[in-house]
DNA sequence: ACGCTAGGTGTACGTTGTACGCTTGTCAAG
DNA sequence: CTTGACAAGCGTACAACGTACACCTAGCGT
């Protein structure tokens, strides 16, 4: 009579089921909708009795970081630690975008899985197969940053949530709207209104991302293979051409 | 009786001293202790006085932020493009480093109040007025991303809340956990060694945070110097010295 | 002296993570 | 087949959170 279950009825809860409930419920309904009690609902089981599978809603979250680590492309071989770093972070690139939740989710994470530093140990791998120094490594894996994850501070977009929550926006309002902002903030319009072919929204929408990303990415790489090439081993040992340090006034 | 106030007493309440009590809260106790409960308390003042002076939680952090974006110096004029950026966002950096919720707090703002959109605007300003193309504005914009902000992804340092958790590690016991470390993740390892001169941490402690920043930093400045004098102006204008995207295999 | 209004209060609701103790399903050993 | 133990799931409960809503009140202009 509870009526309880909507299909395989007692399918025995485990580790990776919660995870992959979890996944999905994020990928779906968004990252602010995965709550505990919410993924309960979701498997058709009370809420503590995810408990006996993740500590708590922290570790949940590790575990969650760890399934996106899994679906990274391993690292290619063979041909050269440019082209193997490149395809590395655009492989994470993807699994990011198929993952709207991870970014955020990445940046709030302070415990490092034993996946995660498997994930950076195997990066590291790469320049130093590369002929990187250790220390030259160290600078350019700072350097990269969340880029090595595929994903970049995005300062302008949304926040990818619930679609289409521009309720009844008077069509005209909005171009007045947009006069005023170019008026008082001269250059965002500038920039804003080159890249904005697709939509004509307020700012900075309908940009290239993937570009973008591409071009920063492919700047450092250049960045790294330059000081490479010269030589740049650590930071006292050689400053034959370090990155010209123009110390204020 | 109640003994309510702790010293001036009656002060009337006003939107600057919550902002000023919020963020000093955030700067002692940390952005997690920052409920609207605590900074009420704080002020001496039953919670939901404060939604006379703000709008919701979401406007108040907006509102911190502005007040950070205040602290940030003004661009130096007439040295040019480049050490002016410098300086602006190694100037951003120390306010950053002033207010460790800055971090967490930018990344999680999606609305973009008048005074982030106004540094925006002139941090494209100082680019555009250095001769830039707006396309390539754009992107070294992307590049930047963060670093705008004076921060960077960091991926290997500590929550920095309250210090010294480190309760009771046995002394012996720490050196074994580094060894077993070492042999799971080498790379890690060596690049952690070789930072590790100051901390006799795990993972990566006791490097140069700033030198780091200024490294990438110059790194990416560079790489837009070299690009604008190639002159590099629109992503299909003219390719002639584009960043060598090698495609895939 | 009056009354208007901005500012401060009190109570209450819904939602969150999760501690603790009880019950029940499952399987191994007797 | 019975039994007993252990893991899995349940139910209740609590503290903390953001905040809606109605109320009271201090201080000011008239």
């Amino acid at each position: 009579m509870a009526g309880q279950a909507e299909e395989g009825r007692r399918v025995r809860l485990n580790r990776e089921r919660v995870l992959a409930a979890a996944v999905a419920l994020a990928d779906e309904a968004g990252i602010d909708s995965l709550s505990m009690r919410r993924l309960a609902q979701e498997l058709g089981v009370v809420p503590m009795a995810l408990y006996k599978h993740v500590a708590n809603k922290e570790e949940l979250l590790d575990a969650m970081v760890d399934v996106l680590v899994a679906e990274i492309d391993p690292p290619a071989g063979g041909a050269g630690w440019k082209s193997a770093i490149r395809q590395r972070v655009l492989s994470a690139r993807r699994v990011l975008l198929r993952h709207p939740w991870a970014r955020q989710v990445l940046e709030s994470r302070t415990r490092q899985t034993p996946a995660v530093l498997g994930y950076t140990d195997s990066f590291i791998g790469m320049f130093l197969a590369g002929g990187f120094s250790v220390d030259l490594t160290h600078h350019v894996m700072h350097a990269l940053g969340s880029r090595m994850w595929g994903f970049t501070q995005e300062l302008f977009d949304a926040p990818a949530g619930p679609k289409a929550d521009a309720p009844a926006v008077p069509p005209e309002a909005l171009a007045a709207m947009f006069r005023q902002m170019a008026e008082r903030y001269p250059n965002v319009a500038r920039v804003a209104m080159a890249a904005a072919h697709e939509e004509g929204s307020v700012v900075g929408h309908g940009c290239d991302d993937q570009f973008e990303f591409e071009f920063a990415l492919d700047l450092l790489l250049d960045g790294f293979e330059r000081l490479h090439q010269q030589g740049w081993t650590s930071r006292q040992a050689k400053p034959a051409r370090m990155p010209p340090a123009s110390t204020g006034t």
